[in-house]
DNA sequence: CTTAAATAGTAAATCGATTTAGTAAATAAT
DNA sequence: ATTATTTACTAAATCGATTTACTATTTAAG
C-alpha cells in the first residue's frame, strides 16, 4: 500500500549494483566512467520503470547548486513584467535553469520574506526589482556571493549590477515629440515613489519643457492610490481644472486609469489632448484613438539580464567589475500625440 | 574577502560546543534539553551578530518536510485565482508554510513540467487547478502520498480531493434572473475547452432555456482565442448577426472581449442588452452599466482548499475518504440585467 | 611470462542540518 | 556512603545524492 519514494539506494540494492554505479549512469557518465552496456541498460530500464525521480534537495545540497533561479518583480501580471519574465524564462531552461516568479507588491516586507525564503532554500540567482527599502537586503547577498541582477532601477549609492534603460533621454524625448507636434500645455502625470527611474522620468520632462520655456506641471498619485478612489479623484480634478492640450504618463498604470477618467469626464476629450505613455501595451495600440508609447526593449532587457546573470553563474567568487547596462527605449508615435488640432 | 555561508558546525566550533547543542537551541528546544542560560545566550548572541540563516535545503532532507506548498492556476494575473491567492497564502502563513504560485497557462506541457520541478523538490503540497491532460500526473502524485486539492475543477473519474462550485445551479440560476426579468432570445457564450465546470455551466444554461421552451444559442470561442483576432471575430460576427437580447458569459476573460466588443459595435448596444458573467470583478461594478455576476465565494474556496491540505499535512499516509466539497455561488444582480426595457 | 594498462566497478566521505542514544559530573535521596 | 536522579551537554547516525580515491579482474605490451 505505502507508495515510498525510491532513493539511489533501493535502486542499487534491487539491480545489486553499488549507488555509485548508479548515480554514474543516471549523470550520463556511464561510458565514461567505464560502466558496462549491460549495466548501463539495466539501471536506466528499471529507473524508468519505477518513474525514479531524483531528490534535488540532496542533490543540490551535495553539489551546492539548485539550478533555480528568482525572478522578483513588482507584480508579475504586468504585462511589461510578464512580457520578460517569459523571455527569461526560456533563455534560463535552455541552460538547465529553473525559474521562479514572485510579485513584492513594492513593499519592503514582502521582497525581504520573499528574499530570506529563496535564501535559505540556495537559490542559484536572483534577478530583481528592488523596491526601495531592500538596498541593505540585497547588499548582504552579495556579499554572500550570491549573483545578484538589478533591473528597471537601481539603488545609485550600491555598486550592483543592473540593466536599465536611460529613463531621462526617453522622457525628454517623449515631451519633445509632444512639443513639436504643437502641444504648449503639457501635464506629467506621476507617482510619489522616489526611484532613481521615475526620478529621472521627471527630469526629463522637466528639462525638455523648461528648455522650450513651456511650463511644467506635474501631478503625483500616491502609490497604491491608482486604482482607488483617491487616485482617481485627484486625477479627475486635475484634468477638470488644469487648462492642458496634453498629458504624458509615467507608467502604464497610471495611463490605464488616467484614460478611463478622460474618457468619463467627456467622450471627447481624448480625441483632443496630446497623450503618450510610459511603457507600451496593446492597448495602447488597439485603442480609440490609438496612444504614443516609450517602448522599452523588453526583449533585449530579458537578454542582458540573462547574460549577466549567467556570466555570474559561471565565475563563481571573483570580485570583478560590475556590470552596468542602459538601453535606450524607443518612442512609437502613434494618433493622439500626433500634430495639435486646434479646436 | 570571501564571505562563506555560516553552518551549524563552524558555529559549534567557534562556540565551542557541539553542532548539537547549537541545533537545539536554534530550535528553540534549549530549556527543553537542559542548555544552560549561559550557552543559549551565547549561541543565541553570536548566531544573530552573524546573521546566520539555516540551510532548508539540509534541513528538508532530514526532517523529510520543506514547509513549502505550491499553488498552481491557469494565470496567477487573473483576479479570481490572485484573490484566492492571496488567503491562502494569508493562512498558509500563519501554518509555518510558504506558498509558490505559479501559472500553467492550460498547457499540459506546462502545468507536467511545474509539477515535476516542485515534486522532485521535494514540497509538502499541491493546491491545483488542472489542466485538461494531467490526470495521470496528479494520480502519480497522490500515489505517492503527496497532498493533492484540486479546485475549479475535476476528474470525474478521479477519486480526488477538491472544492469546487455548483457551476450547474448558479449558472441556471444566472439564466433565470434573465428570463424572470423579460429576457427572450439569451445566447450563452463560452470556451470550447472541455471541461467539468464549463459543461455544467452550460448545461444550467441550456435546461433553464429548455424549461421555458424558449431557443438556446450558445458560441463556443476556442480557448487562447479570445484575445487574439479569429476569437473576437467570432464574437462580433455573433453580436452582429443573431438575433439577441441578452447573453449570458461563462468566464470572466470572456466576458472582458465581449464587452469591449459590444461597446465597438454600437455604444447603446451595451444599455439594451441583458448581460450577465460569471466570476465577479471590480471592473463589473464599476463598468457603465454595471454588470449582473455570478460571485464564487472566494473567501470560502480559499479557507475550504486550506482546510483539507492542512488535514492532509497532519496526517501522513493516511488512506482515508477523500474530501470533496462543492460549494455554492451567489448571483449578484446589477443594472444591465435587470428588466428588460423595450426599444 | 611478467608488467603495464585498461576495464568495470565499489567504499566511504561529504553537503548541513536533525535526532537518538548516550555520557560525565553534580546533586538528591536513602 | 552509596545509589538514583538530574543537569548539561555530545557522538554518531541519518536524510539522498555526488564524487574522490581506491580495488579486482581482464587484456595488452614487451
Amino acid at each position: 500500500m505505502r507508495n515510498k519514494r525510491h532513493s539511489i539506494k533501493d535502486i542499487a540494492k534491487t539491480l545489486d549494483v553499488s549507488p555509485t554505479t548508479v548515480s554514474f549512469v543516471l549523470n550520463g557518465k556511464g561510458k565514461e566512467k567505464k560502466i558496462s552496456d549491460e549495466v548501463i541498460n539495466r539501471v536506466l530500464t528499471y529507473t524508468k520503470s519505477i518513474n525514479y525521480k531524483p531528490n534535488m534537495l540532496a542533490r543540490s545540497l551535495r553539489t551546492g547548486r539548485t539550478k533555480i533561479l528568482v525572478f522578483m518583480v513588482e507584480d508579475i501580471s504586468n504585462h511589461f513584467f510578464s512580457k520578460i519574465a517569459r523571455t527569461i524564462e526560456d533563455i534560463a531552461y535552455e541552460k538547465g535553469y529553473r525559474v521562479l516568479f514572485c510579485s513584492n507588491e513594492n513593499e519592503d516586507k514582502r521582497s525581504r520574506d520573499l528574499l530570506n525564503l529563496f535564501y535559505e532554500r540556495q537559490v542559484d540567482g536572483f534577478i530583481i526589482i528592488p523596491s526601495t527599502g531592500i538596498r541593505d537586503d540585497i547588499r548582504e547577498l552579495m556579499k554572500n556571493d550570491i549573483p545578484v541582477v538589478l533591473f528597471d532601477r537601481f539603488f545609485p549609492d550600491l555598486d550592483t549590477h543592473y540593466v536599465v534603460i536611460d529613463n531621462y533621454d526617453a522622457s525628454r524625448k517623449a515631451t519633445r515629440h509632444l512639443i513639436d507636434n504643437g502641444y504648449q500645455n503639457i501635464a506629467f502625470v506621476t507617482t510619489d515613489v522616489q526611484q532613481v527611474q521615475m526620478l529621472d522620468r521627471r527630469r526629463g520632462y522637466t528639462d525638455a519643457v523648461a528648455q522650450e520655456g513651456l511650463q511644467a506641471t506635474v501631478l503625483e498619485i500616491p502609490f497604491g492610490d491608482t486604482d482607488s478612489g483617491s487616485g482617481r479623484e485627484l486625477m479627475r480634478d486635475f484634468f477638470r481644472n488644469k487648462e492642458l492640450d496634453a498629458v504624458y504618463f509615467s507608467t502604464n498604470y497610471l495611463t490605464r486609469s488616467g484614460l478611463e477618467i478622460i474618457k468619463e469626464i467627456d467622450e471627447k476629450l481624448i480625441f483632443q489632448l496630446g497623450i503618450v505613455t510610459f511603457d507600451d501595451n496593446e492597448l495602447f495600440r488597439i485603442n480609440t484613438p490609438t496612444i504614443s508609447a516609450v517602448a522599452q526593449p523588453m526583449e533585449e532587457i530579458a537578454q542582458e539580464l540573462m547574460r549577466i546573470m549567467l556570466h555570474l553563474l559561471k565565475q563563481k567568487n571573483s570580485v570583478e567589475e560590475t556590470m552596468q547596462v542602459t538601453l535606450s527605449a524607443e518612442l512609437i508615435p502613434r494618433g493622439s500625440s500626433l500634430a495639435k488640432v486646434n479646436v
